[in-house]
RNA sequence: GCCCGGGUGGCGAAACCGGUAGACGCAGCGGGCUUAAAACCCGCAGCCGAAAGGCGUGCCGGUUCGAAUCCGGCCCCGGGCACCA
């Protein structure tokens, strides 16, 4: 055996064997349990970075954890190809999006492969491929078929100057990012998809999901699901007149009904009719509409700019008293939402609260909580809160669900409402005026309207060879893509140029990796392998991807595709991997990011940042603060430097040692030497054993001394923990650090007698087992060096030896009044009386008890005993 | 702003169900080996204190024989907010 521990020639050789023997092909039937393993495809940006390697390592070690177990393990891949950044990759060199894509999955995919992972590549899925994405189009017909699919006018942030709509991402404090030019909103038609026509389903199938209850916590809440009351406000007269657009009045929606005596003014969007019936005539509130058109269609920034309004001049009725309500213009209030009108209630809602004192709007209690004064002069928090009706008329005294019930019913009766359950869900949008994506498969027809690609004509090909250059989308510039004879009339047509987000292509891509080559969207193979059996990604798509994708299976199985209701039995969402972000404006209002190692980083005494400066010229630099790894902020950790210096498996050690796998961490590599220190300490600890006398079979015979005892007690309680980190709490480095200290405990073994090589064979041989999931590798050829003629990738998981663990003797923590003050050693089988004996009697006990009566003594079993004084 | 997480030594972390706070590792310090360096090996190490001991898990308060862990309030950091993926 090699003295050296030599990664670099080590890691290919293996790599090569489990390619020349397929170790990881996983067959579409087998006797064993399926466990179907996938770790969120990642998109090509161009290199792997640290979050990837930690994702994959962990799904890549519970694929070899699992595999020992005894099961069918499928662990593929693919990649996440439609998007943004290769269109702003080609702007930017020329190249276009396709070459772009291609190479870089050329790059990532040999990483991976450098990497060790265990990957089944028969099942390679890339979503920029015409074989997939035909049946992104495919299903989307059969969507549109069941009205699932539809078309209505949507707000997206329009750029004046390069004429383009811009992504969220590229809206930079309501600016282009390339322009710098102010944002507006603009209403343009899309395609949406009726997730809303799902959402009990989601919010109800989460309690049977084996998930972190914070992401169906996060879930709940975005679909947010709530019953309310939707009531008119008739128009006053006025208003009818004006409107005249055959609805009684203005439909709101609350959940809070019971404070309807307690309206003082409507708010509507600025772009609602009534608002523009009311700038007719009115220059400033015209004025005003056009201020709220500006800046982009971000919720967080809606949520977080200055609330402002205007009053309309019209009149709508309070249902109750007929008394006229003024309705305003709020630039808070969202048309896509509900009804895009609220009724306000500034009593009882902080938003509409500090709208109210700020316009001098009247403000009236109409709930009382438990007797509590009320002042208008402040917001309480207490106002939002549940209570009894008061300033209500004939809704005083009741307490809240019996308010909102008469309100109701009341509002039946004179036929201006009703109860109704709402969700904060909202149907998705997938028409994005971008060119990388998949084509919507529509074409439109001066004569027939909307007219469907037929199903033969699938796919609709996306050209590969065009570049964009931002301002607009190339497709929609391409006549050799746009220009079409329509399927029904055959006359000119013009192809739909909008392409679908790209949501879409990860919605159902772990159904394709199970059926490589179907001549149908899935087939039956999808129902040997579904669900799937462990999902893990970032916890950044806790909402969006993970609902999108729920909601998809949930279509397909309703169209006969698929016989699952959820597609993720459990789910891992891994914490982010940050580093800090430099970044600096450009002259165009527009902004610029630098990578780690472009800049210089200047510490102040406490060692926070103070300054920045660009390493080519010494020019300042902004610090972003730290945030997640990403391409578009350049502050991504490419993996390769690692590999290269210390090889895959000390890279995987690391990710997995750092820290639990939810945990956000800082990027810092200043402990990777110690990864590496402990694989060639292994090496070396397996060579020494070997050197000493080659490999031993078989277990000593007879009693064997203390120390040696010890040792196994150590090495089965250190299994039995492995592999419930492995399997039960998905932790790792506590895994990792259970087998380090089993090592420092058969260094601490000084004995070179049979029976001490027999121990530390056995203590080798498991180490390397359990260490197998993480470093494969390595493992593999120090497994074959103690167990000639054996392979690794064959063995079972060990199994832990009961008899011993048995112990004679437990050592218990002794406190006085909490505090610790020393430890008893008592019989494993010493009842509670006899451990409280022994416990008084010890020399700490007597000691720090000064005399004083035990009031009481409290006894934890194989933990501890506490004298209360 | 709203929803969801997190905060423990110089650093990454451990403590799984309320029971020894800091396992394991990094960096550091002392020693060994070496002509020297690297590598490797042995030892020390939360803070204050000579010691006895005291203090200590973001901050303030509470429950408990006992709190990093449970409860109330606050501060800071991260993720998501529907066109980044």
């Amino acid at each position: 055996m090699q003295a050296q521990y030599q990664p670099k020639t080590l890691e290919p050789a293996v790599q090569k064997e489990w390619a020349d023997t397929k170790a990881f092909v996983a067959p579409d039937a087998s006797a064993k349990p399926k466990y179907y393993n996938v770790g969120m495809l990642p998109y090509p940006s161009g290199k792997l970075h640290m979050g990837h390697v930690r994702n994959y390592s962990i799904n890549d070690a519970l694929a070899h954890f699992l595999r020992m177990k005894g099961f069918n393990v499928l662990q593929p891949m693919g990649w996440d190809a439609f998007g943004l950044p290769a269109e702003n990759a080609a702007m930017a060199n020329g190249v276009p999006p396709a070459k772009w894509t291609w190479e870089n999955i050329a790059y990532m995919k040999r990483q991976l492969q450098s990497l060790g992972f265990a990957i089944d590549w028969t099942r390679e899925v890339a979503t920029c491929s015409p074989d997939y994405y035909r049946w992104n189009q495919w299903f989307f017909l059969r969507m549109r078929e069941k009205g699932i699919a539809y078309r209505k006018t949507g707000t997206v942030n329009w750029d004046p100057v390069d004429q383009t709509v811009l992504a969220n991402e590229q809206v930079i404090d309501g600016k282009g990012w390339r322009t710098g030019a102010t944002v507006e909103k603009r209403e343009i038609p899309m395609w949406y998809l009726r997730i809303t026509q799902y959402a009990d389903e989601l919010v109800d199938a989460l309690d049977g999901l084996a998930w972190p209850e914070q992401v169906k916590q996060m879930q709940r809440n975005w679909i947010g699901r709530s019953y309310g009351v939707e009531f008119t406000l008739p128009y006053a007269e006025e208003t009818a007149r004006r409107m005249n657009d055959g609805n009684k009045g203005l439909k709101v929606y609350t959940t809070r009904a019971d404070t309807i005596m307690g309206i003082t003014f409507a708010a509507v969007a600025a772009e609602h009719p009534l608002a523009a019936e009311a700038a007719k005539g009115n220059p400033a509130l015209a004025a005003f509409i056009e201020e709220c058109r500006k800046g982009g269609v971000m919720e967080a920034d809606l949520a977080t700019m200055e609330k402002k309004g205007m009053p309309t001049g019209l009149f709508v009725l309070h249902p109750f008293t007929r008394k006229p309500v003024e309705v305003w213009v709020g630039n808070y209030v969202l048309m896509g939402y509900g009804e895009g009108a609220v009724m306000a209630v500034p009593g009882h809602d902080e938003r509409d609260f500090a709208f109210a004192k700020k316009y001098g709007l009247a403000i009236t209690q109409v709930i009382d909580v438990d007797g509590q004064p009320y002042s208008t002069d402040a917001w309480q928090e207490w106002y939002e809160a549940p209570g009894v009706c008061v300033n209500s008329g004939k809704f005083d005294g009741m307490a809240q669900p019996a308010a909102i019930n008469a309100v109701a019913a009341d509002l039946g009766v004179m036929g201006l409402g009703e109860k109704r359950k709402q969700f904060r869900l909202r149907d998705w949008g997938i028409s994005r005026q971008r060119y990388w994506g998949t084509p919507i498969p529509m074409i439109l027809c001066p004569a027939c309207g909307d007219v469907p690609v037929p199903d033969d004509q699938l796919p609709v090909v996306l050209p590969e060879d065009l570049v964009p250059d931002g301002s607009g989308s190339p497709l929609a510039k391409s006549p050799a893509f746009y220009q079409c004879q329509c399927p029904q009339c055959g006359g000119d047509a013009r192809r739909e140029t909008d392409t679908m987000d790209t949501f879409v292509d990860s919605s159902w891509y772990f159904f394709r990796y199970t059926c490589p080559g179907a001549k149908a969207m899935v087939d039956a193979r999808a129902d040997y392998w579904m669900p799937m059996d462990q999902y893990i990604g970032g916890i950044e798509h806790a909402i969006l991807h993970l609902l999108y994708a729920r909601f998809w299976t949930k279509a397909m199985r309703d169209m006969g595709l698929v016989k699952v209701d959820e597609p993720f039995r459990n789910l891992l969402t891994q914490g982010m991997v940050l580093n800090h972000i430099f970044s600096r404006r450009t002259d165009k209002g527009g902004i610029a990011y630098f990578a780690p190692e472009e800049v210089e980083v200047k510490a102040d005494t406490e060692g926070k940042i103070a300054s920045v400066a660009l390493r080519a010229d010494g020019s300042p630099v902004d610090y972003g603060g730290i945030g997640t790894m990403s391409k578009s902020k350049r502050n991504g950790v490419d993996p390769q430097d690692l590999i290269d210096r210390y090889g895959a498996d000390t890279a995987r050690l690391y990710v997995m040692f750092a820290s639990p796998p939810t945990d956000t961490i800082l990027w810092s590599d200043t402990s990777v030497e110690g990864s590496f220190r402990f694989l060639k300490r292994l090496w070396k600890l397996v060579h020494d054993h070997l050197e000493a006398g080659g490999p031993v079979a078989g277990r000593a015979p007879g009693e064997a001394a203390k120390e040696l005892k010890d040792l196994r007690f150590k090495l089965h309680r250190t299994i039995d923990k492995v592999g419930d980190d492995y399997g039960r709490r998905l932790q790792f480095n506590t895994a990792i650090a259970a087998v380090m200290e089993l090592l420092n405990a058969l260094t601490d073994v000084k004995d070179a007698s049979p029976a001490a090589r027999a121990v530390a064979q056995e203590v080798l041989e498991n180490a390397v087992l359990l260490l197998s999931p993480v470093v494969p590798h390595v493992t593999t050829v120090l497994w074959a060096e103690l167990r000639p003629g054996t392979r690794l990738l064959d063995q079972p998981w060990p199994e832990v030896d009961k008899a011993a663990l048995v112990q004679d003797t437990v050592e218990l923590v002794l406190q006085v009044n909490g505090k610790l003050r020393g430890h008893v050693a008592v019989p494993a089988t010493a009842s509670k009386e006899e451990i409280e004996k022994a416990a008084l009697a010890s020399e700490a006990a007597v000691k720090f008890m000064e005399g004083k009566p035990a009031k009481k003594v409290v006894v934890v079993p194989g933990r501890l005993v506490n004298i209360v004084v």
